[in-house]
DNA sequence: TACGATACGGAGGCTACCTCCGCTTTTTCA
DNA sequence: TGAAAAAGCGGAGGTAGCCTCCGTATCGTA
């Protein structure tokens, strides 16, 4: 259903120890302090020299990338979830709805993974079409029930719903009406709409 | 209609010449490379030492302010000038329209200024009013219209809007069409539109 | 022109990013 | 099992950006 993503977790034994104390440190430090942790604070929280971070993590986009792939791979599942217990364009609503809640309280992940999403790392072009494969299975229900326009594109969907993560200090009911226009906006307008359902 | 920004242009004719030269070479740089250029390069750029620099912008966001005054202006200007010229809908459409447009081609301005939007110092506190009172002009021409929803907050859309030009490589076409998304959020669904104008 | 007020500029302290390389640990294999 | 090879460790130190401080220069005025 979903490609595994790449991650390449090393093989020595100290190796791979360090770099989950990595994973888990930088994990905790970016859901604390927001993404812009300093690296050094990070390794010093896995009590791991600075050296050791960066030969594995040649830049702050790897750590970002190795701490992302869990949260993904969540954001995938639920897709898959809500499609089996909701009609089409609940289960649409429902995710992005997850997306934005989920990604406020782990400040602003997904707005940092709508921006990574524009790039073209392997990494990230195996996390779209993840991301795509889940969300084209609920957008394409939703179209189909005729619930939601037929010309939309779903990253021009995930885009605008990242977007509402972006702002330094969105609170959750702020995020609920910015997604309800967004979801609003899907939806045919009266003269388009061939057969209501 | 609107009251002035507050600006403090220095009055010793020197300082008002580096002044000047200053905010002249940030709104270049900040145009070229985005607002997180160095400030030693905005310095150098201006012919200037660091220090003066710092003296007259004692951070990074006093120099946005200082550049931000004259786009905040024209952004309300704008408004204005679609207000006249064009029936509610179509003058609110316009006057989002260019928000983005403006955006896109001055880098994450406006995205910057959206976010800045929320923040709570004195100059922020004035723009907002302005950008408040001449977007409600247009906002509440639309809803009287009934072409636009009695429920929106003119904050919340500016919001997403300013979210749609915060991605890192948006282009033209994908902006119009998430901006197309959210203007069709903004209008009164089938069963809930009073009497269509 | 002379003097007080104002402004200039860059050295330098601090922090973060990232590289490099001598030393240590793990793994392998005879 | 022990020693060589492979892999990994860590932090010193180079670079760059942020910002402050203060000796020097310039401006405005009388």
């Amino acid at each position: 259903m979903s490609t595994p993503l790449p991650t390449t977790r090393p093989a020595r034994a100290d190796a791979r120890r360090n770099y989950d104390l990595l994973v888990s440190a930088a994990r905790e430090a970016f859901a604390e302090h927001g993404t812009d942790t300093s690296l050094e604070e990070i390794a010093r929280r896995a009590g791991v020299g600075i050296g050791t971070l960066y030969r594995r993590f040649p830049n702050r986009t790897a750590l970002l990338e190795a701490v992302y792939v869990d949260e993904i791979q969540s954001v995938c599942d639920r897709a898959y979830g809500y499609a089996e217990k909701l009609g089409p364009y609940d289960a649409l609503a429902a995710w992005l709805r997850s997306f934005v809640g989920y990604s406020i309280s782990k400040k602003s992940l997904a707005g940092e993974l709508t921006v990574a999403l524009g790039k073209d790392s392997e990494f990230f072009t195996a996390c779209k079409v993840n991301v795509r494969e889940a969300g084209e299975l609920l957008l394409n229900a939703a179209k189909k029930e005729g619930t939601v326009r037929e010309e939309l594109q779903l990253m021009d969907i995930l885009r605008l719903v990242g977007g509402i993560t972006m702002g330094r200090d969105m609170d959750r009911d702020q995020a609920e009406r910015l997604l309800e226009i967004v979801l609003a906006g899907l939806k045919p307008t009266a003269d388009e709409s061939p057969s209501p359902a």
